[in-house]
DNA sequence: GTTGAAATGCTGTGTAC
DNA sequence: GTACACAGCATTTCAAC
């Protein structure tokens, strides 16, 4: 689990974060090495499973979906199951198995409010034990710096939901 | 808000999605054109704003955060100062807003506890307008593709619940 | 207005240090 | 981690559709 990154490899991440098609060299020049020690780092990183890929980001809005966000509750034990059916589907991109009331949270896109009841009715009416759902239109992304993780298979965090609060 | 994409210009997109350094060539092989026409179109999308920019995506858990996702109930007309007073924090890494209950959903990570502790006393306490939240340890994320909007002011979904079921 | 082809300077990649 | 050499790429220009 630990691993092994030392404050070059951070800066190059966060560089290649900010601008995910910067040359080597420009990595390089920033950082004050040369843009072959860059590569080779990459190329380390990503066998190492540290960097998983490199992908475009778009604007949902431009390309007209209707974008929205799933919150499921899950029978105890189907959980990862049922997470695998759904993350397969398409319009699935995002999906986060939590602690919590809600175990399974995914956001997908439709092309339209029919596309969208054929997916509630042929997927989340059809997979066994989702014992309850809510979904809600995603009005606005604020951020989404898509830093994170893509098949992770990890399972270390604990099973506790860390704080629910009513002021 | 009705946008002039072409098949040619969705299947850029899509490749690029899957390896967003591919090269110009390379993906003008695959679709038949000539890399030159792959980059002006690329440099077309991105002025336009459908591209909004190439990102790294890296494995949380490799970088020993604690993800934790909150979701929070705010003051109705608060809703949007406070997405953009949250979303300025630099923990906080993906957020959108919502029709539904919960109208901020957000994702942050923290190096340990007492940075989580320390940024729900100092932002969501300091915060006004939020009656209630909630917030969830990320055991797992299965999928993450990160396509989506960065800072896009679209105001355009419709104001409601799609749908809220209980089986 | 959009495309493909050729010219040039820069970048990626492998090898050696 | 750097330096070099060569193949490949990005970028510009220009002609053609």
């Amino acid at each position: 689990m630990a691993t092994e990154l030392d404050t070059v490899d951070k800066q190059i991440l966060d560089l290649l974060h900010d601008e995910g098609r910067a040359t080597y060299n420009d990595i390089g020049e920033e950082l004050g090495i040369t843009g072959n020690t860059v590569r080779r780092r990459m190329d380390r990183m990503r066998e190492e499973g540290i960097i998983r890929k490199f992908t475009v980001m778009t604007d949902p809005a431009k390309l007209d979906y209707l974008t929205v966000a799933f919150g499921l509750s899950t029978e105890a034990g189907r959980t990862d199951d049922i997470a695998e059916e759904i993350a397969e589907t398409d319009c699935v991109y995002k999906l986060w198995v939590l602690s919590g009331t809600h175990n399974i949270i995914f956001d997908a896109r439709f092309e339209d409010t029919e596309h969208f009841q054929s997916f509630t009715h042929d997927v989340l009416h059809a997979v066994e034990g989702i014992a309850s759902y809510e979904s809600s239109i995603v009005t606005r992304s604020v951020i989404d710096d898509g830093s994170t993780v893509l098949m992770s298979d990890e399972e270390d965090a604990a099973e506790q939901t860390v704080a629910s609060v009513e002021d």
